[in-house]
DNA sequence: CGCCCCCCTATACGATCGTATAGCCAGTTC
DNA sequence: GAACTGGCTATACGATCGTATAGGGGGGCG
């Protein structure tokens, strides 16, 4: 073995079993997803999976985080600086439009956190409460806030801010969950930068916004 | 045995299994349901569900026919027949509003397919493929037609049809979907007519449609 | 040098998975 | 009444599941 590495490999092949169990995770599920298949899409022992992550529970909590961390450090990449330093002239009218397009860009890029998201939320169960506490709690808040706030400037509709906020995310999320089926179907990739133009400009000429 | 059951009894436990199996592929995914469990779950022998459907494979599919034959026959029920009768007068306005809470009704008093379909959109293979040939092409149609039908009568801005198509329904299966988070966050339970009222309310008054 | 700690491996346990086969029994047919 | 059919059961196979345990081997510290 190469003596070169030491302290680093012990986080790293660990990063790597999560890496492995979370696209294992977010396509198979939790019971659709073993020990085994991620040890060898890590390529890893088996023993090695349960001796970083005792329980399957335990590596499924683990790979959450690990998603979320993910998430959190990734979503401001796409969200590029401009968000609040052009707040003035008309440019604030394209906000919102570039907010959207940003966040359909980044959960195509990262669909992990959606497709658990979706599976665990299918039946009540103690990793739907703790997904709940951990994440989805704060979720709501901030994006009623995000909502309110574009509604105070006049970007979004004056409408019941919790409400707005479900029906925008659920048309963002479904196209992204339903894409496979609407590429084979309509033959056109969703997840391509026309086809999410598009989107967003159809959902944003849609919404009766009072353009003060 | 009691005799005066024979030719019944065949399709009745047959039925019992496919109900039994529907609420655990739904809830548990195809990898978290087994034969085991449906057998349990419909109190017969597991053989006697690998008798009425040799492979798991199979079982599924039968199941996920089951499940939308129970779709398109309850569909209508909740879908008033003046969805038709009242075509001329201002009430012609409050038809979408009521297509939709019908829609969202019958979505949460059988939610089996939704579920099911976002699972198995999860990830590309072959039961994906045979749910795409047997019912989503068939859904897109449909659906395209019956969002371009409104918007020739005024009744829904005249955007991109396929776009608008994703986001009506986006909006409300993500409702549906992520019920159960929301229940708990908020405290509202969404199932309820109150709010399933408040949330079409709001979608409908979000929309920019040209009142002629 | 010797000890311990930590990453990692080898191996095995009981349970459950999907699948396969042989047979029981009521009812129909000839 | 003998032969047959179809709904259903009992039982078993190999594979894989999640979990548990004992040990190897190299670096850090005394």
């Amino acid at each position: 073995m190469p003596p070169n590495l030491k302290k680093d490999d012990k986080t790293e092949k660990r990063d790597d079993i999560l890496d492995a169990s979370a696209t294992l995770f977010a396509q198979l599920g939790f019971n659709g997803t073993s020990f085994g298949a991620v040890a060898k899409a890590a390529s890893v022992t088996k023993a090695l999976v349960q001796y970083h992550f005792e329980t399957k529970d335990c590596l499924w909590r683990e790979t959450v985080k690990h998603i979320w961390n993910k998430r959190t450090e990734a979503l401001p990449h796409y969200l590029d600086a401009d968000f609040m330093s052009q707040l003035d002239d008309e440019a604030q009218g394209q906000m919102i439009r570039h907010l959207c397009k940003g966040l359909l860009r980044f959960t195509f890029a990262n669909p992990h956190w959606v497709k658990i998201m979706y599976q665990e939320a299918a039946v009540q169960s103690p990793r739907l409460d703790w997904m709940i506490d951990e994440f989805f709690a704060n979720d709501f808040i901030q994006g009623q806030a995000m909502i309110e706030l574009a509604q105070a400037r006049g970007l979004l509709p004056a409408v019941d801010p919790m409400n707005l906020l479900h029906i925008i995310s659920g048309a963002m999320l479904h196209l992204v969950n339903v894409a496979p089926i609407t590429k084979r179907v309509l033959g056109a990739d969703p997840q391509s930068d026309e086809y999410i133009d598009r989107y967003v400009d159809t959902l944003i000429s849609m919404m009766a916004i009072n353009h003060a």
